[in-house]
DNA sequence: CTATCCACCTGGCGGC
DNA sequence: TGCCGCCAGGTGGATA
């Protein structure tokens, strides 16, 4: 589920909950998930206000009042849900609840343990080992054409690969990535290097569009974040590769040119190889 | 610097 | 019904 896009949609669905309210408690059900919590993050939290919810690339943040900043992770299989006060007794993989003085609960939920939490400051987060090194986001004003070209220059890896690099730009991943390369008609194959100029171009533009197509999309479904087991809608109906193995490309248009799946450093890829070169 | 492999986890699916 | 291998939206560390 998460890349850049169902990370806005969370981020979105749980604002109402959490912005300008105060966290009365934080329960964490497990010792760690990608890294270990810190000993005291229940505590640092507790009593405090969320100034704010926001997002870098597809880590949320959570402002806190006083210059704290929750840094959260959904790795492959995060969700975070608004539930009831009455919260329903916690299921096997749900970590991590937050409860807000309002009534609320924040569920965060990830059998896979990819996910994190950390704490640092509002004065440390730019430097912090998992922001300082990441890229651009595509939806914000750093990032244009030039910046993608600049970014590609003189690297002969595959274009697949350094779109999945968070350093190229912040926020793909191998769905988006995909759909992306298939909307601007380049080769997941070609040299990232030689995505210069009009090619350059095409890509920002698409991969742009693609994302914000999909935060569309999720806002559309986005109460189903906020219902205790709505089922998710998101952006799937939309692929046009990805997990298309076999059908007829969307663009050629004819049964001679179907969608190939291909694997590259270790994970799928999905494209037409007749029209995108 | 790059490329490749691997580890971290669980669950769902198809095949036998 | 069960077991087995394979696959999955991410990331970063080790290695050559």
């Amino acid at each position: 589920m998460p890349e850049l896009p169902e990370v806005e949609t969370v981020r979105r669905g749980l604002q109402p909950a959490l912005e300008g309210q105060i966290i009365k408690s934080v329960t964490v059900r497990c010792p760690k998930l990608r890294i270990p919590f810190p000993k005291d993050f229940a505590k640092r939290l507790a009593g405090k206000k969320v100034e704010q919810l926001s997002r870098r690339a597809k880590y949320l943040l959570m402002h806190m009042e006083g210059g704290g900043v929750a840094i959260i992770h959904l790795g492959m299989t995060g969700h975070m849900r608004v539930i009831s006060s009455n919260a329903p007794i916690p299921g096997k993989h749900d970590h991590v609840d937050f409860c807000t003085t309002a009534g609320a609960t924040v569920r965060f939920h990830d059998p896979r343990r990819f996910g994190l939490m950390t704490l640092t400051t509002e004065k440390n987060l730019a430097t912090h080992k998992l922001i300082k090194n990441i890229g651009p986001d595509p939806l914000g004003n750093d990032f244009n054409d030039e910046v993608l070209s600049a970014a590609l220059k003189g690297r002969a890896t595959p274009i697949k690969a350094a779109l999945l690099d968070q350093k190229t730009v912040a926020g793909l991943g191998n769905i988006y990535v995909s759909e992306s390369l298939f909307r601007s008609g380049i080769s997941p194959k070609r040299q990232a290097k030689t995505v210069q100029g009009g090619r350059a171009e095409k890509l920002t533009r698409a991969i742009q569009d693609v994302l914000r197509d999909a935060i569309e999309a999720g806002g559309s479904t986005l109460k189903d974040h906020v219902q205790p087991d709505g089922e998710l809608g998101y952006f799937q109906h939309h692929f046009k590769v990805y997990g298309k193995t076999g059908a007829p490309c969307p663009t050629c248009d004819d049964s001679a040119h179907i969608i190939k799946k291909i694997v590259q450093s270790g994970r799928s890829t999905f494209y037409c190889s007749n029209c995108q070169r």
